[in-house]
DNA sequence: ACCTGAACACCGTTCAAGT
DNA sequence: ACCTGAACACCGTTCAAGT
């Protein structure tokens, strides 16, 4: 995790790794299957922190706009780990299913939203006629669209100042809680 | 652009390009700086190639819910060559800036969604509070993120069976128009 | 202007061998 | 159970040399 936080996922390579350990460059293959295995692993990490940060975003947001806290978290992890991020979401091509741990672990960061959708619902802050799940996977394209458009630059008119990321989460999150056509 | 769809990203490498065009492994550098350089290449085909869907779609909707037509364009290009959308919005890390005609290409796609939402401005079905591109990034991201957690199969309750996606674009489409506050 | 072949530094992975 | 060193096939890139 420490040469993807440095050099992104070129750098990370196993012997890279090994050396760093202070042990030989075949030593990881007594831990690890193969690179995809160790970088599932890392994936999986990174799945845990993220669903902690949501975890928490939600907790401190009391009951004041608890999905603006959560986008918030989401994006502010993506900006703080990209390379992570980019593990996470798309470096193991198609075979996840492979590992389930790490399949378990990216299940738990849609969880949390499915909570607080839950409790959204009964609150009655959310549309009651529509399945909890299917109602935070929106959530979740929402905020994940806009932290990956964030991470990879797609977004230059927003910049990277802080108060601009700020109001493109608040506009994100309104887009998705009052709609986009004129109530 | 065929060894990308034949086996994803890992299986693009120079010599194999090489290869398949039947010169040395070496003449690829009279065309291209180096890899990152090709791949900029491919990712700009990319989104020309994105971006004439996408207007496709929303010429051939007329008035009907042409963002719905936009949004199962986005997902279905993403889920018909994966690699290279994932090469598109992922593969060169930082230095987009690097490559001023890839940055220009994927501007054109963001111009799409741009004017349609000025159109519906004009026509009242958007709100008008807000500026046009500023809503348009909003769309975008909500488009993009489904189409990565769809192509990256985390959304594993939704499957891969067309009517399933339909449901699910039809559900993010409604999201950011209608708001999943109660009206 | 475009191509080639040798060469270099590097990586993932395997394997026989060690403690 | 864990580690090592040699070895293999492969890649990106450079360079002198060719037409």
């Amino acid at each position: 995790m420490e040469l993807l936080k440095e050099g992104g996922a070129a750098a990370l390579d196993l012997r890279k790794v090994a050396r760093k350990a202070g042990v030989s460059h075949t030593a990881p293959y007594r831990h690890f299957d193969d690179k995809r295995a160790l970088l599932a692993a890392i994936a999986e990490e990174g799945f845990v922190r993220l669903t902690a940060q949501m975890q928490e975003a939600v907790s401190s947001a009391g009951t004041m706009f608890p999905l603006l806290e959560v986008g918030r978290a989401y994006v502010n992890f993506a900006l703080t780990e990209p390379a992570l991020m980019r593990e996470m979401f798309s470096g193991l091509t198609i075979d996840r299913m492979a590992y389930p741990s790490l399949h378990e672990a990216s299940k738990s960061a849609l969880a949390v939203l499915v909570q607080d959708v839950e409790r959204e619902q009964r609150a009655g802050s959310v549309i009651q006629d529509e399945d909890a799940t299917n109602l935070a996977l929106v959530l979740w394209a929402m905020f994940h669209g806009l932290a990956m458009l964030l991470l990879e630059n797609q977004m230059p008119m927003i910049g990277s100042e802080p108060s601009a990321i700020e109001e493109m989460v608040r506009r994100c999150v309104a887009g998705v809680y009052e709609g986009i056509r004129p109530r």
